[in-house]
DNA sequence: CGAAAATAGTTGTATTTATCCACCATTTTC
DNA sequence: GAAAATGGTGGATAAATACAACTATTTTCG
């Protein structure tokens, strides 16, 4: 049996905590949530050129299936800007992952191709994002609500990105 | 008109390209959205000391409310490893927001408390993340949307949290 | 009782990220 | 044809994240 009486605080668990105002902040789960899923995906990504930080896998992907896809196309729908992208882009190339090419239209912008190797990584990366988001949202979220959460937030993201523009 | 008869591929606009799996994947919308919430986040409270990378707000409300609240503790409800709380306490310590004093309990432990000043920072900031959970996500999800996700998330952190124990 | 294991917290380090800003070239606007 | 907008690069800075090692206590349990 544990002393109660003493005038230090009791030992709180994290459970027993109320959490204030972020109790109904959404900001506070997307980020708590945002962290831990990252962070998962990460070590399952280890080792690959994508793992760490946002918009690589996106990237990658992006260029996979829109051969010429410009930098700044990738940066928007990332909602980074191009400096960031700029970099990734390079971390690829130099990779061995993508080649840049000035495009046809316009001298000021390069469209983005993947590589064989490129694609390999792609096929991987995909097998393993798709693997990972059933595994660890199965166990926190029932079925149903994944598909409920899944619809608000793709509409969520669709606004932001036209309110961007 | 444009010409689109070019090899080179069409000016492709952010809106139009086809997300390749991360369409439906989970992962990929809670790590966007939590980098423009994120980042929205941070120009309001920019010159306050909880700017900046997660754990900081959620830290200062606990301590506000849970005097003596330990560290280890608040790491586990921002899920995060005791050492990145610790340093955030460290700065919180340095700048006047609270005070650490060991535990009567446990002497290899310290209890939080907020000082004057963090719990005027704490109001502050209760404030402006209040508001902004508002004004950021009104615009993006319909008010009974933003009912539902705040339940799935809830429900979904409660259960990571359990998991992480 | 006393050794071993678990827990609380600190520290150090290395790797990256993220952000901001200025800059150059090209294209579009008017 | 000048001015403004756009696409991309590069630098500098500040910060966060993650890991692992280490000390000091406390708990476990043979």
């Amino acid at each position: 049996m544990r002393d109660q009486t003493k005038t230090d605080a009791p030992s709180l668990q994290a459970r027993d905590v109320a959490l204030d105002v972020l109790e109904d902040t959404l900001s506070f789960y997307i980020r708590v949530l945002d962290s831990q899923v990252s962070r998962n995906l990460d070590t399952r990504l280890d080792g690959l050129e994508v793992a760490r930080g946002k918009g690589k896998i996106t990237a990658l992907f992006l260029i996979d299936g829109n051969p010429g896809i410009r930098s700044s196309v990738l940066a928007d729908v990332v909602l980074k800007d191009r400096s960031a992208m700029g970099r990734i882009l390079d971390h690829f190339e130099s990779h061995g992952l993508i080649t840049r090419r000035v495009s046809d239209q316009d001298n000021r912008a390069q469209g983005c191709f993947i590589t064989d190797k490129g694609a390999a990584l792609a096929a991987k990366v995909r097998a393993i994002v798709v693997e990972q988001s059933a595994t660890f949202f199965d166990p926190i979220i029932p079925q149903e609500e994944q598909v409920q959460l899944l619809g608000i937030l793709k509409r969520a993201y669709h606004r932001l990105q036209q309110a961007e523009a």
